[in-house]
DNA sequence: TTACTTTTGCAACTTAGTTGCGTTAACAAA
DNA sequence: TTTGTTAACGCAACTAAGTTGCAAAAGTAA
């Protein structure tokens, strides 16, 4: 079940997104965020607006879970299945609005795909 | 620094990984092992014979750590960069030996990337 | 306001993995 | 075969990300 009420901490993890391009981790808005919310607040909402399409979640090679604002979800489905993007200079973390075709794999049927790629940002790699 | 001395722990976890075609994750050696093994050298091994190029390590979906034989890695170098496969029915996982192209991604330095594929795999998909 | 129900904070818990340290066991040299 | 060196080990305690249960607080519609 998703969002039903218009809290605090509702808005406050929604301007945190507003004002980032980014991925931001749980552990960053936790940080960011706990003079106001609760961190048990955080992973709900978080739970909450992901599963409401509002954003989506991944994790990055050490397995800590990062977030991002959808384009175009909805509570019925999500089409955010694009690689992310970790900056192995500056740490940032972002979606990339690519393609990835996957070849065909003999005798399995694919469901879903994660790819995380590393490498050097734009600002890191001059 | 990796394995220098040929031990009983180091031997149990190769003869694992010889008696196994796919992945396994370090939970599932540390249960097989716990009679004979304490687990923080379960882990410890790994991580020297990962440093040998004997196993390379990859994340599942939720963040735990698997294994898996090397082909041709050495200390100096890893080539095992291919896919992994996990079947969401049965769990197992295994390395898929296909390259998958990675579009040129516009100002960035691509290092390293990690595809983790999700699906049914040949037994489970009937 | 009130009544109802969702959402929150807090403390305690879980789980995968790590660390420090004293003991054990490889293994090369004697 | 014994001995000395030190890598590897077991154990207990710890870390860190995330989860759970429950009582209190805050939304919302009446
Ligand atoms: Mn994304
Ligand atoms: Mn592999
Ligand atoms: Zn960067
Ligand atoms: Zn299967």
């Amino acid at each position: 079940m998703g969002i039903i009420r218009k809290t605090q901490s509702i808005e406050l993890l929604l301007s945190e997104f507003s004002n980032s391009t980014g991925a931001i981790s749980a552990i960053e808005l936790i940080k960011r965020l706990s003079a106001k919310v609760n961190k048990t607040t955080v992973y709900r909402v978080l739970d909450k607006l992901e599963d409401d399409g509002v954003v989506h979640s991944f994790l990055d090679k050490s397995g800590i879970k990062w977030y991002a604002k959808c384009n175009s979800c909805t509570h019925a489905q999500h089409f955010d299945s694009h690689p992310h993007f970790q900056c192995l200079n500056c740490g940032k973390v972002d979606c990339l609005e690519i393609e990835v075709a996957l070849p065909n794999i003999p005798n399995r049927q694919v469901e879903v795909s994660q790819i995380l790629i590393q490498g050097n940002c734009e600002s890191c790699s001059k």
